[in-house]
DNA sequence: ATCCCTGCAAAGCCTTTGCAATGCA
DNA sequence: TGCATTGCAAAGGCTTTGCAGGGAT
């Protein structure tokens, strides 16, 4: 996940996996995942595709979403400034939040 | 999806419209709310469960997900302050943000 | 010897698609 | 009549699961 430059989904971590251990499996890769994202060391990203895609868990950090080309660019100081009120969650233990953008990339808007 | 609670289903949409019209198939489900969304009538709303849920495009609100019971609760006012800096994204047009807090709800915190 | 990890294949969801039938203008 | 909408069934994509084989402790 690391190595892959960024937001890799199963498909492409299973690629890249097989280029060291050939033999690697897709369910292999789906386990560790589930176990990594369990641990707390990666987290699952939703973006709206139908299909998970992955990230180191380092930093909080988000992102924008190209509606025409599925191009993901991080975000990194979009939270300045943003709380959750506690008044609008009583009660709740927020472990993460995931913010995403979407809209046109320069290239995409024309 | 008005008349229902909140953040309804393709299931839950199908159910509470066959009360209504009792042939209703799931592929008409599909089509309209695809429709809607491109339309900019609905919301597609990804909350990393696997399937989608559906907003009406009223309101640029969230909402914070219990992992626990996936419980959906909406948020109204976290946006307060939120900005996506330009220089973040540039030449970025965007068009809709979303933004989920993941965490335990009072009955899952035990 | 036991236990966990792996790979394969099958199954499970959610969603989309092709096609024929239907309804409406 | 012509066109868009509908329903059904099949197919598609992503993910999970059961099970058996293999490696490590």
């Amino acid at each position: 996940m690391r190595d892959n430059e960024g937001h890799p989904t199963v498909e492409d971590i299973h690629r890249s996996v097989q280029q060291v251990m050939p033999d690697m499996s897709l369910a292999t890769i789906y386990h560790t995942l589930n176990d990594l994202v369990e641990m707390g060391e990666a987290v699952q990203l939703n973006l709206g595709e139908g299909k998970s895609r992955y990230d180191p868990a380092n930093e909080d950090h988000h992102h924008v979403v190209c509606v025409t080309c599925r191009r993901v660019l991080d975000i990194r100081r979009a939270f300045n400034g943003l709380k959750l009120l506690p008044e609008e969650a009583p009660g709740y233990q927020i472990v993460r939040r995931e913010l995403v953008f979407y809209g046109f990339c320069p290239d995409c808007r024309q």
